[in-house]
RNA sequence: GGGCACGUGGCGGAAUGGUAUACGCGCAUGGCUUAGGACCAUGUGACGCAAGUCGUGAGAGUUCGAGUCUCUCCGUGCCCACCA
């Protein structure tokens, strides 16, 4: 039994070697570059989302993206650019540190265990990553000047300790920022995530929300991407309105007064009574006045144990308690309104409060169950019954001509809100405001695997920073690094490290022993690639200018509103800060899509449909799974992995591998081979690699049955190069008069130019089309007038059979493509 | 409920508003073979003997001409969500 035709095993380790000790890759750092042929040499910033070198080793998905960074900068260092291609890892986090649990290891081991595996795979697959630059985010060079940007943002005052009700993760016993919690739990461990109060490090990334949401009109990326990060700041136009608390006169007593934020201020008419969020400060402030204290308490206390999840569920019923002997005036009426609590108001959106009418489902329902009155103010435009909305059968959400709003009758919603806001807001009772729903950003972990967030607590002094000469501030080597699950971090039971004394009266003092969230790392890691190894700076203003931002960003789309958003407010801070040069860190992204299992499913262990690369490297070799990965379907999107599909492109590697040169190539192979460079490097450019390797497929196709010369078999080889390396360097040392012994590489030769001459043909085809259906073609001289084309068309047999006997109405040229007779 | 994608052969997919299904997989027939799960050649949307007709989720529109643009609907995927 004979085995399929594979490439010979030893090309991919001698090409890999050859690189490697000619040193290539590696990016131009000296003062000004050396010149390339043609073209002066450019810096280009070509970066992959670093991996969290995971347990399992290197993904399928992984190595999708990163072939494509390695195709697109090893063109590009063809083309005579001076390419920046790094890699690192981003190594802090919780899984390391739960599976260092689970194994009574410390979590250092496993990371530096996992970073050579991930390395070797990735050294594996050819990637022509420049090594000398690597960095990982746990070395405390590294870490060292994480903790100096957090104290900048210390200075800058975007970093401030509050209590707060926080996301906690029972199961991690660890707090987590809002963008951790999916569907109300924990992302990693899916356990229900509960609220508690506690003291946290927070950062003001609200402080940007404006420029965070302006700034992404001018980038260019992904258009679902911005769009994803406008929702997640979510912006939203509103006014704030005040309604007068007339409660509690009898008593003695005024109760205070109720902001409402909306943004359908149109129907400020139908409002009946307000409804606040149970734990909306105002309960307590009245508490005088409230009649059914008991009652109201007693709800308040249910809200609280219900978890967040169950309390947004779908299916679950409206319920609420009224504050009696409560009451506010409606601004727009005047008329006196019921006060509530009910656990759909969120606290933390808005002001936690809502003026509820009949033109929102919610306030509808809990009003019809508890027989509140409601009123209309809005009428649908168009054919939707109105009866019904009148007679209050049926709720209306949407837009539509004010009803029963006095002086605001017949203006459309949209026309109605800015003036009901002026008038309300001569009156002092109400002022257009902007809302976001993004929320500062909960930076404090209470775990071991980060970096320690360099502060000290002084009993006198207070939050005192860590002089910047003694950063960093190590992680500790500690017995049990378990989290202690009473909220402190581990850190907190090593009291060698803890206490310390204050740097700003020299009293005893303690450390804070928090760490810093996984994202803290990869929020500037691409600055330290311009030059990991500096000293005396994280990130160099000259070197930032050089390199910086980054050219193309690639990555999966799963970090939308993470790290992307992260990363860009760490950047603006620090730009405001003055330290860097620019304030958005990625010019243009792409996300690429991700590969399914073969079963249209998304890969997961549980699911047991998950690729192996190293078996597919194994079987097939890297350059058959750079390229099939490629070749799978378009790069941004989902695709499922395809088991068989694989064997074309091996085969296609070996067809090339043992393709025989002739004496030369007919003028269709030169024409052929130029529209080929052509298309490949757009193609490449565009990132439309799926294309690219179809067309070079249909070239081998073709010089199969004509032959080709060793020249024209040369610059493909070039073209092919950046798609698979290691055959390329070996068919083109093959070719040299010394193979890998002339100290030279296939990979950084010149990128072929093409002839635009070879690009166009001596003749046209013409489609014929009669009622704009196709009935023929003909080959017509090239560049013929459009009259001459269609005195042709109109003699061919094809032409006259359809045209005879009808009536020509029109005639439709187009140059070099078709003629279109209209008849009748 | 909201947002964003997407819908083309048996399958992955290709197609600046201009010859739909390139390229690859699979399949079929033949060759080479002791053998074929290797390799090579040819074929492969549907209906039809043919001329031809019909075909890109459904329906409408714009256009000389629509897979591509517009609208409505159906379906799938992803993300967000009692957000006032």
């Amino acid at each position: 039994m004979q085995d399929k035709k594979y490439l010979p095993r030893e090309i991919e380790p001698r090409a890999q070697a050859l690189w490697e000790k000619l040193g290539l890759y590696q990016a131009d750092s000296s003062e000004s570059s050396p010149t390339g042929i043609g073209d002066p040499k450019k810096d280009l910033y070509v970066l992959d989302m670093f991996p969290y070198p995971s347990g399992e080793g290197l993904h399928v998905g992984h190595v999708e993206g990163y072939t494509a960074t390695d195709i697109y900068s090893r063109y590009k260092r063809m083309r005579g650019f001076n390419v920046l291609h790094p890699m690192g890892w981003d190594a802090f986090g919780l899984p390391a540190e739960n599976t260092a649990i689970k194994l009574k290891t410390h979590p250092r081991k496993l990371v530096e265990k996992n970073v050579a595996r991930f390395k070797s795979q990735l050294k594996r697959m050819g990637f022509s990553y420049d090594w000398s630059r690597e960095i990982n985010t746990t070395d405390p060079e590294y870490y060292k000047w994480t903790q100096w940007i957090f104290l900048k943002l210390f200075h800058l005052g975007l970093a401030y300790e509050a209590v707060v009700p926080i996301n906690w993760c029972p199961s991690c016993k660890t707090g987590l920022a809002n963008e951790e919690v999916v569907g109300g739990r924990c992302e990693r461990c899916k356990t229900e995530v509960i609220k508690k109060d506690m003291r946290q490090w927070m950062l003001k990334i609200t402080k940007y929300s404006e420029r965070l949401l302006e700034g992404l009109d001018g980038l260019d990326w992904p258009e679902g991407i911005k769009e994803l990060q406008r929702n997640w700041i979510g912006r939203s136009e509103g006014a704030v309105v005040s309604f007068k608390g007339v409660g509690g006169r009898e008593l003695g007593v005024e109760t205070t007064n109720i902001d409402v934020y909306t943004t359908r201020i149109d129907t400020i008419f139908s409002g009946t009574y307000v409804i606040l969020a149970p734990e909306h400060p105002f309960v307590e402030q009245n508490k005088a006045c409230i009649e059914n204290w008991e009652e109201v308490e007693k709800y308040r206390t249910a809200t609280k144990s219900v978890a967040e999840i169950e309390r947004t569920a779908k299916e679950r019923v409206a319920t609420g308690v009224p504050l009696k002997g409560v009451s506010v005036i409606n601004p727009a009426t005047g008329e006196t309104m019921p006060v509530w609590i009910a656990d759909f108001v969120l606290a933390h959106y808005g002001t936690g409060a809502v003026f509820a009418d009949a033109h929102d489902q919610r306030d509808f329902d809990l009003a019809k169950k508890y027989n509140i009155p409601l009123k209309v103010s809005i009428q649908p435009v168009g054919d939707t019954d109105f009866s019904k909305i009148e007679n209050l059968e049926e709720c209306f959400e949407g837009e539509g001509v004010l009803v029963n709003s006095e002086q605001f009758n017949g203006l459309t919603s949209a026309e109605a809100r800015p003036e009901i806001i002026s008038w309300l807001q001569e009156k002092g009772l109400a002022k257009a405001e902007t809302n976001f729903k993004l929320r500062d950003w909960v930076f404090s972990r209470q775990r071991y695997w980060g970096e320690p967030i360099p502060v000290i607590h002084c009993e006198k002094c207070g939050v005192q920073p860590v002089p910047e000469d003694q950063l960093p501030v190590l992680l500790p080597e500690v017995e049990n690094y378990e989290p202690t699950g009473t909220g402190e971090s581990p850190l907190a039971g090593i009291e060698s490290w803890v206490n310390t004394i204050c740097p700003k009266c020299g009293a005893p003092a303690k450390r804070e022993t928090n760490t810093m969230p996984q994202w803290a790392g990869s929020c500037w890691y691409f600055l330290r690639f311009a030059d990991p190894a500096d000293q005396t700076l994280g990130f160099e203003w000259q070197k930032m200018e050089r390199w910086l931002p980054v050219d193309l960003y690639v990555g999966g789309a799963e970090h939308a509103v993470l790290h992307l958003l992260y990363s860009r407010f760490w950047i603006k801070a620090l730009y405001d800060g003055g330290y860097l040069p620019f304030e958005e860190p990625f010019k243009a992204l792409r996300n690429q899509g991700m590969i399914q299992g073969p079963d249209g499913q998304k890969m997961s262990k549980s699911r047991g449909n998950v690729i192996n690369p190293d078996d597919v490297v194994d079987q097939y070799g890297a350059d058959a799974l750079r390229l099939f990965e490629m070749f799978l379907g378009p790069f941004e999107q989902n695709k499922p992995w395809d088991d068989k599909a694989i064997t074309g492109v091996s085969r296609f590697l070996y067809r090339i591998w043992r393709m025989e040169m002739s004496v030369e190539s007919g003028v269709d192979v030169k024409k052929a081979l130029h529209r080929l460079i052509k298309k490949v490097s757009d193609d490449i450019e565009s990132m439309k690699f799926n294309t690219a390797v179809s067309s070079m497929m249909e070239f081998v196709n073709l010089i199969e049955k004509t032959g080709i010369t060793k020249t024209d078999f040369e610059k493909f080889v070039l073209v092919l190069a950046p798609f698979a390396p290691h055959l390329a360097e070996d068919l083109w040392q093959n070719m040299q008069t010394k193979p890998y012994k002339n100290g030279q590489s296939a990979t950084v030769q010149v990128w072929p130019e093409f002839d635009v001459t070879l690009l166009q043909d001596e003749t046209m085809n013409i489609v014929i089309q009669v009622n704009g259906k196709v009935r023929g073609a003909v080959e017509v001289e090239k560049n013929l007038p459009d009259e001459a084309v269609q005195k042709i068309v109109a003699e061919q047999e094809v032409a006259k059979k359809w045209l005879d006997g009808k009536e020509i109405v029109r005639v439709i040229v187009v140059s070099g493509r078709l003629v279109n007779f209209v008849v009748r």
